[in-house]
RNA sequence: GGGAGUUUAGCUCAGCUGGGAGAGCAUCUGCCUUACAAGCAGGGGGUCACAGGUUCGAGCCCUGUAACUCCCACCA
């Protein structure tokens, strides 16, 4: 159907990818429904949070997904990829108000919530999609017709939904408690948000004297501002030194306040002096004390961490203002005992990077030991699988140890708690739907102004894209979902709520398989970062060396669990891959015109080296449907990539380049066949990691309607097991490689052609390939002959077990040079003989090693003693030669 | 303080249930051989971190050591 001058000679991505994007779309290909023909398998995206831009991590992360997704869609599921995004609420707010301060100078509470949550929906609108249309310049074949937001509609039904459930079962509850919170961001933050960082602080060591004058104790503390809050002053029961003052008060220096000696086992004798300064308001281990001992709870930071109206004299300082100068005035008063260096865990807002402060505040809590259990028994049962296993130790230990989730967050853009007070009772109403009177005393109720932790959303996603409260059909049919793609940095923020809530909600796990991956890195190992400005941005990757490009290569760099580092050389690597491809199709497409294609290649007279690509195939088909089902993506492409390139290129299209200009009709027809053939079925195995060439190919080259994301996965048959033709044609190749070898070495330039004589005791079975050794050995001709044939004198001689190959060379034989090649090849197979033998005279090992594999040294043996005593006789002849 | 991971060619990494060390890039040599110079052919380069052990046989299994990385944990 083309000629050469119509397919260019180098692949162009950039219009290829657009071209069939869109065609898939128009098409509908990945759309998805439940359809009772058919079995299904679905996927949920992680949904990128909609302040995002595109990166690595995402760039990876789809890539795997599509992948697994068209290769199911093309094993014949009804296949479902649900994408969507975040609302990311916390990200999000932080965003705005940042924009809002720096072009306008105003606040949120300038402009109060409703104007700001204007704001924030016009801010989705305008860059929520943007994410979007970069996941479909990487290909990601998901169904957009079901798109969905975190905090759409459906979701915020389920989100409430949720809730009350939780509510009415008692797992959800509000509770005075110590929180996370962050002074910049003006909200708390759960556990898991916090991240934890050593830092080189100071240990300030503080003398309290006893209030009646007898003496003092001293107490260290890395945080001396929250002093101010102090109410009393904790050590161990056990402890001899302070059994006396255990009862007595001390004086709080700076504030003056008598406060309490308390006996609590919480204090460790071993650390410091023994004694510890107890701030309930500020820390939760003194929280705790403060609890068991009746201790007054003094909050001395507001929610902006400056001192308050508690703090006396420091009032309106920030905390760190105020360490200062409380350190200074300690030092003044002579309190101040000593000052050490120490290094010491800091909590930082994951979002801002604010040092977080533990504060005493009322907010909602899930309570998850409960719901914790069945979450645990599901992967401990096997239910759920983590890839790599040793994910789930991490997923134990956390759910092992979980505490209470604080979900209530002071922020304006999310998912609003359905709470509702009423101020003239004192009622609290706990509804899915918008309550505006007292049921109790008909007064107006107020909803609670918090919302809540965008991860509570998110954790409801497997369900809440399909529909969830309602029964649906997709639900059904969908779920649950047959794997979770994502990053190991995100199992207990996500993978572990969803487990949880899916459990709870459905009564069933979201998901059969979580597939984790690494995080990818910079060329140097360094994490992508913005502030180290070493971020790598795919949709530049994608222009400039296509989508294929980009997805081969952090497929075939991925192993499941494990970071990877990006390489601007890999990606050029895939591309060049690309153009093999492309160039190869172009040949076959080439050799396409006016011939007779059969399809049914089993009903064609088929020559050894049909036989042995399509032998070939057959393992590669086998082997990368198992990768790819076991979502061994780096592993799969590696041998897509050699299939194509080391066979299908380097020798089959090379020895079908005989049949194709010398051969009969007949025989071009049977060669062109088996090339389009293997060619198409290469392409399906690699459609789901390369989709855009392959369908590229597949539809213009090769003349398909359709597209290749639709056509068949390969399968393998054994009407295509030829194990005789492959051995043969094995030691072809052997041969060939070594005549190569040989002329290379001695320099002999492939355009100088020899006359080879092939003397082979396997003769019958390779003479049909010897119309291969011309081009593949630079012959001029071929002949075969028996197996005593005296070779003309001055030939270089290649041997393999049952086959020699003498290539006269005339004066082009340097005797000397051969004789020093045969001489390592020689003690080469020398050793080889020696090794075999050793482990063959071995008795323990032919009696104790099974005996497929003392065969098989067996064998190894005989063909290197024969390969052995060959050589011998080319160096006897050579030194014959040489003398004369 | 617990737990996990990594250590294989100059660089980045594969190596399945133990059976003669692999790829890509880099490097060297020779080739514009009518699909591809983004290519072809060939070469060099590794005591598989170290020390023991199990085994007929260990990169792979066991024990210990070292270095690096990550996660978790309320020791002021």
């Amino acid at each position: 159907m083309s000629n050469q001058e119509e397919i260019a000679k180098a692949y162009s991505h950039a219009e290829v990818e657009e071209k069939l994007y869109s065609r898939w779309m128009e098409r509908g290909y990945f759309h998805a429904t439940p359809n009772k023909n058919k079995k299904p398998y679905s996927i949920v995206m992680p949904p990128p949070n909609i302040t995002g831009q595109l990166h690595m991590g995402h760039g990876l992360d789809n890539t795997l997904q599509d992948s697994i997704v068209r290769f199911k869609r093309m094993q014949g599921y009804e296949t479902l990829w649900m994408p969507g995004t975040d609302h990311a609420s916390i990200a999000t707010e932080v965003k705005i108000v940042e924009q809002m301060k720096k072009e306008e100078g105003l606040t949120k509470e300038d402009i109060g919530r409703e104007e700001f949550l204007k704001r924030a929906w016009k801010w989705k609108e305008e860059y929520g999609g943007r994410i979007v249309s970069q996941l479909k310049k990487l290909g990601s074949s998901c169904d957009w017709e079901r798109e969905r937001f975190t905090m759409d509609e459906g979701c915020n039904r389920a989100v409430k939904s949720m809730f009350v459930r939780l509510y009415n079962k008692g797992l959800i509850y509000k509770g005075n408690r110590i929180i996370n919170w962050c002074p910049k961001c003006r909200t708390t933050l759960s556990d898991v948000e916090v991240e934890y960082e050593d830092q080189a602080s100071h240990l300030w060591n503080i003398r309290y004297d006893l209030e009646d004058g007898t003496g003092s104790v001293t107490v260290a503390t890395t945080r001396p501002e929250t002093m101010l809050g102090d109410t009393g002053v904790a050590v161990n029961p056990a402890d001899e030194r302070y059994k006396d003052i255990v009862g007595k008060n001390v004086i709080l220096p700076i504030m003056n306040r008598p406060i309490p000696v308390v006996a609590d086992d919480y204090v460790d004798m071993e650390f410091g002096t023994g004694a510890v300064k107890m701030t309930p308001a500020h820390d939760p281990n003194d929280f705790e004390v403060a609890q068991r001992h009746g201790l007054e709870i003094i909050r001395v930071l507001d929610d902006g961490g400056v001192v308050n109206e508690n703090g006396g004299k420091y009032c309106g300082q920030d905390r760190f203002v105020a360490r200062d100068n409380i350190v200074e005035e300690l030092k003044e008063l002579e309190n101040l005992v000593s000052i050490e260096d120490y290094s010491h865990n800091v909590g930082k807002c994951y979002r801002c990077g604010t040092t977080i402060e533990p504060i005493i505040s009322s907010q909602w809590f899930v309570s998850m030991k409960p719901l914790a259990e069945p979450a645990i028994e599901a992967v401990r049962d096997g239910r759920i699988k983590f890839i790599p296993e040793r994910y789930s130790k991490t997923y134990f230990n956390w759910m092992e140890n979980i505490r209470d989730w604080c979900i209530s967050r002071q922020l304006w853009w999310g998912h609003r708690i359905p709470v509702f007070y009423c101020d003239d009772c004192g009622e609290m109403i706990v509804s899915e739907n918008n309550e505006t009177v007292c049921p109790k005393c008909g007064g107006k109720l107020r909803q609670d102004e918090d919302v809540l932790d965008t991860w509570f959303s998110s954790g409801l996603w497997p369900f809440s894209t399909m529909g969830w409260p309602d029964q649906t059909e997709e639900l059904k049919y969908f779920y649950p979902t047959d794997v979770l793609v994502t990053g190991y940095d995100i199992i207990f923020f996500w993978v572990a709520r969803m487990i949880v809530f899916g459990l709870e909600a459905m009564g069933d796990v979201p998901f059969k398989y979580v597939n984790i991956h690494g995080i990818v890195r910079d060329d140097q190992g360094r994490k992508m970062s913005k502030s180290l400005g070493n971020g790598i941005d795919p949709l530049k990757v994608i222009e400039e060396y296509g989508a294929d490009s980009l997805r081969f290569s952090l497929a075939q760099g991925t192993s499941p669990g494990n970071d990877m580092r990006y390489y601007d050389s890999k990606v050029k690597a895939a591309s060049n891959f690309c153009n093999k491809i492309w160039n190869a199709s172009r040949f076959v497409a080439m050799n396409m015109e006016g011939r007779n294609i059969t399809e049914d290649v089993d009903a064609l007279e088929l020559d050894i080296s049909d036989k042995w690509i399509l032998s070939r195939l057959n393992s590669v088909i086998n082997e990368v449907t198992e990768n790819m089902e076991k979502f061994e993506l780096g592993l799969a492409s590696e041998k897509i990539y050699d299939f194509i390139w080391s066979e299908y290129c380097d020798w089959y299209i090379e020895m079908c380049k005989s049949r194709l200009y010398e051969g009969t009709d007949r025989e071009k027809d049977t060669a062109i066949s088996v090339l389009v053939y293997v060619l198409e079925n290469a392409l399906k195995l690699l459609h789901p990691i390369m989709p855009f060439i392959t369908d590229e190919i597949y539809t213009t080259m090769l003349g398909h309607d359709g597209s290749i994301m639709i056509s068949e996965w390969p399968v393998c048959s054994d009407a295509h097991v030829f194990s005789d033709e492959v051995a043969s044609m094995e030691e072809v190749m052997e041969l060939t490689r070594s005549i190569r070898n040989i002329r290379s070495q001695m320099n002999v330039p492939p355009s100088r052609k020899a006359t080879l004589y092939v003397s082979s005791s396997i003769s019958d079975k390779i003479k049909s390939a010897g119309s291969y050794l011309t081009r593949l050995a630079y012959a001029s001709e071929v002949y075969f002959e028996n197996e005593d044939f005296k070779e003309p004198e001055g030939s270089i001689t290649a041997i393999t077990q049952n086959t020699r190959a003498f290539m006269p060379m005339g004066e082009l034989v340097d005797i000397e040079k051969e004789l020093e090649r045969l001489g390592k090849e020689k003690s080469d197979l020398e050793s080889e003989v020696k090794r075999a033998e050793g482990k063959l005279s071995n008795e323990k090992f032919t009696s104790r090693a099974p005996e497929a594999v003392v065969n098989e040294e067996r064998e190894k043996l005989a063909k290197y003693r024969d390969m052995l005593e060959a050589t011998l006789a080319r160096i006897s002849e050579m030194e014959r030669l040489q003398k004369k």
